[in-house]
DNA sequence: CGCTATTTTGAGCCGCGTCAATACGGGTGG
DNA sequence: CCACCCGTATTGACGCGGCTCAAAATAGCG
């Protein structure tokens, strides 16, 4: 048997609306916030309801109004080369934080996609670097993020081969798969082989080739966007590392 | 006549040894600050003296006291794989602030080593975000830079024929010497060929071949580490934007 | 003036991209 | 329920860009 069915999902809407009692806050920006600066955070999101697969949270260009934390489901960042090609900067989980690279010249400066249907706190930039004002430790909170984003971008950035690139990538993505409280042995993955393979600087055929090579290798068990781990130990060991997590 | 002599440098030991009057602060962390606030400002950052060709501001795994702002000279930052294969992340002009990466652990992710006698301004780090507390526009200024140093992590994540890689590089590092009032045409280069190669993920040869190749086709003329560019229009056509400033 | 490190140039090979064909799956309409 | 269609994924054949290996040129330095 190799899927019984879709992995349990995040519970989109069961997930309360407060970061006090949010599961994911200890990922989030309140990461390691006193209890009553939690609240004051808290009065400044905004949650958005269901985002429909394919709808943009922002697009390059777009003036910096709001920050976005993933509740539930799947986004992809990309932005568009002057030569008309796609290009994936990244998947983003529930309770991380996407559109950092906007503060520079507070405008986005790329785009972003629900994969699946999915829902996220809004956070009002300007509310929230006066906020941040006060509390320290949202300052430290958000220098934090914007400091691990940067760490993980270089770590993206090496020469590996095609095996490499693909094993880091579910040694990575199990690691946050796990950090969530989900199985990390048994991932479904939210993108295409073709955002999967862009955002690895490979060709889908490769991504392709790749996986059914593992999976000849007993590394890894796949069914359409379902993969298992067989031997994450040896897995880990080809792919060099590109999580951070 | 290829050179006439090395390009003047910087001027180390003639930069006023503030803030204010440093013609770099419209570029480093001060960026927009009001003139009081540099002041305040000033009163934080230690001034670092001639730091010798090959010396290390910092390795990876230290504990992060301080960031460090380029004053004069050129710094490499890096890391070693755990295959102990070297890793070029970046080279740092005067203006630029070095060890972001490490706000996020409070350890530096990268080793930074100085590629010419150079000189640093020190901004010891809690000092830095207890002022930021108070100062609304220090913070932005940090954000900033964070977030501007990502976005040009995610140009650099492309992946890029070795002839688009080099003429970026040149275009880009173009670009931020005439920022800093230097000659954009003549450039020379701090680092050896291998770095470069390295921080492009090409391998030496590569660059050598490309480099001879733009060299025959009149882009650039190429005496060792001086490269001119005479024809910056076609070289910027060639070269996807690896650039920010 | 030799020694060594760096850079350049050449020859050959291999991984990955490209092109093309096939297989699969999920949705739609009859 | 099945036939059909179309987008996605897989598999194969082939070519090319860039890496590797090797050697020659050049520069830096004692």
């Amino acid at each position: 048997m190799s899927s019984t069915g879709p992995v349990p999902q995040f519970n989109l809407y069961q997930l309360r609306r407060t970061c006090g009692t949010c599961s994911l806050a200890e990922l989030c920006l309140p990461m390691g916030l006193p209890h009553d600066d939690m609240r004051r955070l808290e009065a400044l999101i905004a949650p958005r309801g269901p985002i429909g697969e394919g709808e943009h949270l922002f697009r390059v260009g777009d003036p910096l109004r709001a920050l976005f934390a993933v509740r539930g489901g799947f986004f992809k960042t990309y932005l568009i080369e002057a030569t008309g090609r796609e290009q994936v900067l990244g998947f983003h989980l529930p309770g991380e934080l996407i559109g950092l690279d906007a503060i520079w010249p507070q405008k986005h400066q790329c785009n972003a996609v629900a994969l699946s249907t999915a829902s996220v706190c809004e956070l009002p930039y300007g509310a929230i670097t006066d906020l941040s004002q006060e509390l320290p430790g949202l300052q430290q909170s958000m220098l934090r993020l914007l400091s691990k984003e940067l760490a993980l971008s270089h770590s993206l950035a090496g020469d590996f081969t095609a095996e490499e690139r693909v094993a880091g990538f579910l040694v990575s993505l199990s690691s946050r798969m796990k950090v969530r409280g989900l199985s990390e042995t048994q991932l479904t993955l939210a993108m295409s082989r073709r955002d999967l393979a862009n955002y690895l600087r490979l060709a889908t055929e490769t991504v392709s080739r790749v996986f059914s090579r593992f999976e000849q290798d007993g590394l890894i068990a796949v069914d359409r966007r379902e993969v298992a781990l067989r031997d994450p130990e040896r897995l880990a060991s080809l792919g060099r590392c590109l999580s951070i997590d």
